[in-house]
DNA sequence: CCTGCCGGGTT
DNA sequence: AACCCGGCAGG
């Protein structure tokens, strides 16, 4: 109750005004410029209109009406239902297309383009949040706006795979992390600056699991429109939304963070993150999952493939009395210890228990909610 | 105490 | 197979 904190509005906490502000700027202006088109062609510094981020979901139904084909379709639910032609383009994550590929994109960018453009009047974003799926290979950034394109662009860039016939989902290992950006402070940290194409790239994203709200956001969900640069040709692309996390907030959460490699601490507070030492962030494998609570700086979340399940509030009062101490057991058939090592050694690396503690017993691995060895955490 | 998880039961 | 949990080992 006192963390699961639906992404907090405000952050205002969350990071100290130091002076790396430009930094973050710039990180912003990279998230914008994606976000609201690929093409150089309309600067986002237009006009964003900017609104408080409280209660956007009111003024916005409201504002927001008609306007545009209003396709941003976070949830059909609050769509005035603007008289739109075509069915909502909730397609998306299910049709696979990858954005980044060299044809394929054509289709969004269109639309995004599309109602970009055309828009008449300042719209005001429904929701100021946008889902996009980053790859977490070693040197790729690539960010696509559905999951089933990043899985498809590691599947064939990473995994050496050829995505058009053959697609065993049940196995893979796709890592990427799906990000959740508050396009509204973005906008405003950018609001002064024009949309140059980023430079530098900042450090890679980091995703310490933190609660966040118990929302389910279902895969298909993604707001689709926006992306990035072409193929992963470039082994170092120019990092799109390295850095992310704008003081308010990024939301990750890691697909499949199971059988990750050995937990990797990233040495992570705010400002390290953004400090000079871009690419200085022990950025190995594709995987890496943090072992200890982030402080403060929490707004992102790892899931497991398999974990998607309700992450509701669950108060669980599974208090277990353990009254049964029952430990001076007789046990009738004793020793023959299974040679040597009869118990593991007892892994030290903190599992989901001890990270999210039993009040987020719902963003543990399934298998330590089972009590079982955890998987996410393994040794 | 607490945590991790085996072993085994239940759905 | 997924889920749950008693109970124990190890700290």
């Amino acid at each position: 109750m006192s963390q699961a904190n639906p992404i907090n509005h405000s952050s205002a906490s969350l990071r100290n005004p130091s002076g790396h502000a430009d930094k973050e700027v710039m990180a912003a202006t990279v998230l914008t410029s994606l976000s609201t088109s690929p093409l150089v062609l309309n600067p986002p510094s237009a006009a964003v209109p900017e609104l408080p981020s409280r209660g956007w979901k009111e003024s916005l139904s409201a504002s927001y009406s008609s306007s545009t084909s209003g396709n941003w379709s976070w949830d059909a639910s609050d769509q005035s239902v603007p008289s739109t032609p075509s069915p909502p383009l909730s397609n998306d994550a299910n049709k696979g297309f990858l954005l980044s590929a060299p044809g394929d994109d054509a289709s969004e960018e269109h639309e995004s383009a599309h109602f970009l453009f055309e828009d008449p009047i300042p719209r005001k974003r429904k929701n100021s949040m946008k889902v996009m799926f980053k790859c977490l290979w070693k040197n790729c950034e690539k960010v696509l706006s559905t999951s089933s394109g990043i899985q498809r662009h590691i599947r064939t860039v990473h995994l050496g795979r050829n995505s058009d016939s053959d697609y065993s989902d049940g196995e893979e290992d796709f890592y990427y992390t799906e990000i959740e950006v508050n396009m509204d402070t973005l906008s405003e940290g950018l609001s002064s600056l024009t949309p140059t194409s980023p430079t530098t790239a900042g450090p890679p994203p980091l995703f310490p699991q933190l609660s966040s709200e118990p929302h389910p956001l279902p895969r298909d969900s993604a707001p689709h429109h926006h992306q990035q640069q072409q193929h992963a040709a470039p082994a170092f692309p120019t990092t799109p939304l390295s850095q992310s996390a704008p003081s308010a907030l990024c939301h990750i959460r890691t697909d499949h963070a199971y059988q990750a490699t050995a937990p990797v601490n990233i040495p992570m507070s705010s400002e390290k993150l953004e400090s000079e030492n871009g690419i200085s962030v022990s950025w190995q494998s594709p995987p890496v999952i943090f072992k200890g609570l982030p402080g403060p700086m929490s707004h992102i979340r790892t899931v497991n493939i398999g974990e998607k399940r309700q992450l509701a509030a669950h108060t669980h009062t599974h208090t277990h009395t353990h009254s049964t101490l029952g430990r001076a057991h007789v046990s009738p058939a004793p020793p023959l210890k299974p040679a040597s090592g009869s118990r593991k050694p007892r892994g030290e690396a903190k599992k989901c228990r001890k990270v999210y503690g039993m009040e987020k017993r719902d963003m543990w691995c399934t298998a330590c909610r089972w009590k079982k060895a955890c998987q996410r955490f393994v040794d």
